[in-house]
DNA sequence: CGGGAACCTGTGAATTACCTGAGAAACGCA
DNA sequence: TGCGTTTCTCAGGTAATTCACAGGTTCCCG
């Protein structure tokens, strides 16, 4: 089933970015990132999703590992899983704060062990998510971290526009044409990916594959479900931004053209 | 003008393209920390929260890596442990004062030290806090000694303002809409950390790992509490400035909007 | 015009996230 | 020491959210 998964984020990576807006470093390299965990399936997974982003990827299954390739890889952030096979999470960050002391770690840790281990790691403006995550929101804290780090250029604001549509990350706050508009956090995410994506085909498993976790077993009709929520309070009443292309996906586009 | 005020004034403060505000030296470049702590797991922790500050920091584990650190690095403030390995905290202090004799210093001390000690030191303008301590605290007091220690005559900006709610750093005192409104300790902390993060959604584990102590080990909805406890007071029977984002967290933005 | 595939959406149940009252424990101060 | 204040736990209540299911609609094709 993650193999599934595989195929379509890989289906992502080969088609080419148009008109994205990507974060780069200041001399217009692209921003690299260290992915640490010791499953394969998922360190794939975020590879593939993490480089379909413009990003520079490296992996590494263990500690020692992690620690020996970002020495040299020296990356502008690192996505780090708690639970290793040689050591904790918290000394494979030790050693990493060691060579690199500025890089940005986004933690993954299950979803039962947050409130202890966590405690103090968001402190320093690292962040984490729980497993199983959704690949937008590690993509979406991840571009936050190293936004606010300073590695990448200042420039690149939290607020994406679609036409008359609004969406800023900071706050997730949505308004279209100045009308504020609540939206629920699984909305807000399927908005972000559309929205980050703009006139362009998105078919539901790809919806599915990078807003749902990753081990989501239910009917793909959520898809159609949350489309249907989506334009009910964003396309109410006005011309439509989101369209169906029947057989293919979705897609977003400003109301006019 | 504004150039006499840069030569005069030796610290300013700047906005971030995050709208976070930063300490700046009159020249522009980065405020200077010295972290002076024997556990590791302090000084990372520390540094990594004061780097997220825009500060520059270096660290040293006892009192002679101190000295030698502070020669050269020319620290704006330090941050200093008084119980260190091989000298008192007040030997350091004596050698730090001799290279450097205005740099204010910020104590670490345990909560049952002998406090009179303290006292006498903290009348020269330095401060303390007692461990274990939350970054919130050790932020603003640190903030509050840079300030200080640069000029006499600086503007005084030691006031957050959102909306018609006013929080003063320095006396503490808070007020929506000319109303004075009290507030306990942590109710301050709290409220002091939405309304230096606007219109920004904090997770309730930043909001934790910030406002608690590092050891605090409760219950995660104390933050939920805490919050009802800031609604009670700053918006009761008003609009509400305090704002949850199901899912995702909190946060604080003007009534108007 | 009929039938099937793809898509849309109303209903409702289960779950989750959040809010808050009550009271115990710890703290601070005279 | 004793009293008021503050911090925090616990637990019940409530409302928002997610999702499955199923019947309806639209579109495409012959």
């Amino acid at each position: 089933m993650l193999s599934e998964r595989l195929a379509n984020v890989w289906a992502m990576t080969t088609t080419s970015p148009q008109g994205r807006t990507e974060l780069l470093r200041p001399d217009g390299s692209p921003v690299r990132v260290l992915v640490v965990d010791d499953e394969q399936s998922i360190t794939e997974l975020l590879s593939m999703a993490l480089r379909y982003e413009g990003w520079q990827i490296r992996s590494a299954g263990d500690g020692t590992g992690a620690v020996q390739t970002a020495r040299d890889f020296r990356p502008d952030a690192v996505v780090l899983d708690m639970m290793l096979p040689d050591m904790d999470g918290l000394a494979v960050l030790g050693r990493l704060r060691r060579d690199l002391p500025d890089v940005p770690v986004l933690f993954l840790t299950a979803k039962d062990a947050v409130e202890d281990r966590i405690a103090g790691l968001t402190a320093g403006g690292d962040d984490y998510v729980t497993k199983p995550f959704s690949l937008e929101e590690v993509v979406a804290r991840l571009r936050g971290l190293i936004r606010r780090s300073g590695a990448a250029d200042r420039r690149s604001d939290s607020t994406l526009v679609v036409g008359d549509l609004t969406l800023d990350e900071d706050s997730h706050e949505v308004s279209r044409a100045g009308d504020n508009i609540h939206l629920t956090a699984t909305e807000f995410e399927l908005l972000r990916f559309l929205m980050r994506n703009p006139r362009r085909v998105l078919s539901k498993a790809q919806i599915l594959d990078r807003v749902w976790s990753y081990d989501f077993g239910g009917q793909a009709n959520v898809v159609e479900l949350y489309i249907s929520y989506l334009r009910r309070k964003i396309d109410a009443g006005r011309e439509p931004m989101i369209h169906t292309r029947r057989g293919a996906g979705y897609l977003i586009k400003p109301a006019a053209s």
